[in-house]
RNA sequence: UGCCCAAUGGUGUAAUGGUAGCACAACAGAUUCUGACUCUGUUUGUCUAGGUUCGAGUCCUAGUUGGGCAGCCA
């Protein structure tokens, strides 16, 4: 594996590559790093807790963390933050390893680090004191067998021998103070905090006590182990941070081993250190644990060179919702069909709306890094996603509201095979036949009885360009005793097709159709933005600001060669929008098509 | 009235003491067998006040505004 021969996709600026390697603070930080050789690797890590599904957030923290990770020939561990058992699934650990090989694979999953499943961390005795080291599986591409992601909860034999490392320094005791006298000694932003009565225990006290914790002696919430920092300290988290709960509860991965649980603060960072990573990425709001990060680090003399902690704004789009609470009342309320409905913003709705791995990627990686909270406007989201589509989807015509049209000139019965371009944008375009016939059917949308100005469709007298085929002129219109229109009524200029005389002639219009008697049918689902407010949460209630129109399903009309269709094609179905086959619901015989994105549309803004 | 962090067009981001640039959006036009794409042009910016310097978006001080921190959540 070579990081250079990786690193010239990262350059190329045609569609469907790698995007460009941005510059930002951190990765400036690691280059420096790299400069001065500190580290035989870079080793990132990307550590999401498994009480929820990724969303579009975390796919920034992904592509930051696998990005520095193949700029540098380094590697990202994948590793679940599961310390609550009572907040976690499996279900959601499964979730997240898919998610996260669609999104990388391809691009990083040459630095995507696993580790052997069941296997514990390699110890040595270093000075006297044990040291632990979880060596990784790095490549692991979708599919390795044998592998597994990283668990905090595979270390938790280690960081319990790390926290009776602490309390033998007497740097942590046993606290017996209630949750809510715990809250009234820690003081408040502007109060220093009160020492606890049980700070000054003996360490033979501690070590018996945090024994008998862990032996199940006590009821939750008795008795915690905590850091003996400083509770004057002008940032609560270095006010006796509580290291250790008691919570009998089975652990989706340990079962019943344990009945206390490391807190966040201290198994991150010694999970960190365990697996070897150097730059340990996260979001502004940790940014004061870090210095609870780095005593923890700092006071159990560690012989590996140390983590550091490295913060940065994470991603907030507008007209979306990432919040794991707000995503998760709308799967429970059943407003979305579920975590991986189209609409939503997690990676499993992105990816069954159609959206490419790299269109994301290209979107979550151009954001950038900074430390400024700022509201990322969807629409560079949704032009990446029409611009990666634009360059690589299938053209095809598709109507999806029709209206019969008859070409009154051509015989009952002639079918006339017509070539349309698969993908103008391809440099070198490939075709295939479109069977075109005396009955098509058209957009609705595309005649006007009374049309407005500078409408360049069809109108009672007008012409238009059929694509692909020819012009016609519209003659009458036939409507139903209702007043109705059911019927538009046309003559064909066959000579206009291509290669005949009169191929060059300019019409001001061209609509899309099909043959009526070749069309088959398909459901179509149409997808628009979940959320009509750039920030639904603005108005206190987010689910008050819902796009009533976030879809609407309709039964479309589509050229044959559709039937054929598969998952991995993407179309666009020309004049409308891109689309792609839904993976949950699509049959062979009862295809489901999802709207990925539809096209811009000027003249309807007009 | 504590501590930490941040502030560049409408939005996001670059410029690492030396010409404020890019993308998205918007607007105008060209082109077009997709009212798409593409192309051309236009509008709009360094939070404020001092200071250092030949020179400040960048360094310093103060202020303003915004964000984060008081889970036995992560």
């Amino acid at each position: 594996m070579s990081a250079e021969a990786h690193d010239t996709t990262a350059s190329s600026p045609s569609p469907g590559a790698a995007p460009a390697a941005p510059s930002d603070f951190i990765r400036d930080i690691v280059a420096q790093h790299v400069a001065e050789q500190r580290y035989p690797q870079i080793v990132t890590r990307f550590p999401p807790e498994p009480n929820g599904y990724l969303h579009i957030g975390h796919a920034k923290s992904i592509c930051l963390n696998f990005g520095i990770a193949r700029e540098n020939g380094g590697r990202c561990n994948l590793r679940m933050d599961d310390t609550n058992p009572t907040k976690e699934d499996v279900e959601y650990v499964e979730s997240i390893i898919r998610d996260v090989h669609w999104l990388v694979d391809g691009w990083a999953d040459h630095c995507l680090a696993f580790k052997k499943h069941g296997v514990p961390p390699e110890s040595r005795v270093v000075n006297g004191a044990t040291d632990y080291f979880m060596a990784p599986v790095c490549p692991a591409p979708s599919g390795t067998p044998g592998v597994e992601p990283f668990f905090a909860s595979d270390y938790f034999d280690q960081i319990h021998a790390y926290a009776v490392r602490l309390i033998e320094k007497g740097k942590a005791y046993i606290c017996d103070l209630s949750p809510e006298d715990t809250e009234k000694y820690r003081g408040a932003p502007d109060r220093p905090g009160t020492d606890s009565p049980f700070r000054t225990r003996t360490v033979a006290e501690n070590l018996d006590l945090f024994a008998r914790m862990r032996a199940g002696e006590f009821p939750n919430g008795t008795r915690t182990l905590r850091a003996k920092i400083d509770m004057s300290s002008p940032n609560i988290w270095l006010r006796d941070p509580v290291l250790y709960r008691i919570k009998h509860a089975a652990h989706h991965q340990t079962g019943d081993a344990w009945c206390i649980y490391p807190m966040y603060d201290f198994a991150h960072c010694l999970s960190d250190y365990i697996e070897g990573i150097t730059h340990s990425i996260c979001t502004l709001e940790f940014e004061v644990h870090r210095p609870l990060y780095d005593w923890i680090l700092e006071n159990l003399d560690l012989p590996r060179p140390l983590p550091h902690q490295y913060e940065f704004a994470k991603l907030i789009p507008s007209h979306m919702i990432v919040s794991k609470r707000k995503l998760i009342h709308l799967v429970n309320e059943k407003v979305v069909s579920g975590w991986d409905d189209p609409r939503l913003p997690t990676i499993s709705g992105i990816r069954r709306r159609g959206v490419p791995a790299t269109a994301l990627r290209r979107f979550a990686t151009g954001v950038g890094v900074t430390k400024f909270n700022s509201l990322t406007d969807i629409a560079v989201y949704e032009h990446v996603v029409r611009d990666e589509l634009n360059a690589t989807a299938l053209r095809r015509l598709a109507v999806l509201d029709p209206i019969k049209l008859v070409l009154t000139n051509i015989p009952v019965g002639q079918i006339i095979e017509v070539d349309a371009t698969d993908n103008p944008q391809s440099e070198n375009p490939t075709t295939r036949k479109v069977p075109f016939g005396r009955e098509i059917l058209i957009e609705r949308d595309d005649f006007a009885e009374v049309p407005p100005p500078k409408y360049f469709r069809l109108k009672p007298g007008g012409d238009v360009r059929l694509k692909y085929a020819c012009i016609i002129k519209c003659d009458e219109i036939v409507k139903d005793a209702a007043g109705n229109l059911v019927e538009i009524r046309c003559t064909a200029d066959l000579d206009s097709r291509a290669g005949g005389p009169n191929a060059a002639k300019k019409v001001k219009g061209t609509i899309h159709w099909v043959s009526a008697a070749h069309a088959i049918s398909a459901e179509v689902r149409l997808y628009d933005r979940l959320f009509t407010a750039a920030e639904p949460d603005a108005g206190g209630d987010f689910t008050k600001a819902l796009n009533p129109d976030s879809l609407k399903i309709v039964q479309a009309r589509l050229e044959p060669s559709l039937g054929q269709a598969t998952m991995e094609q993407r179309f666009q179905f020309e004049r409308l929008g891109y689309f792609a086959l839904d993976g949950e619901d699509s049959k062979p015989g009862a295809l489901v098509f999802n709207r990925t994105i539809s096209l811009k549309d000027t003249w309807a803004k007009a």
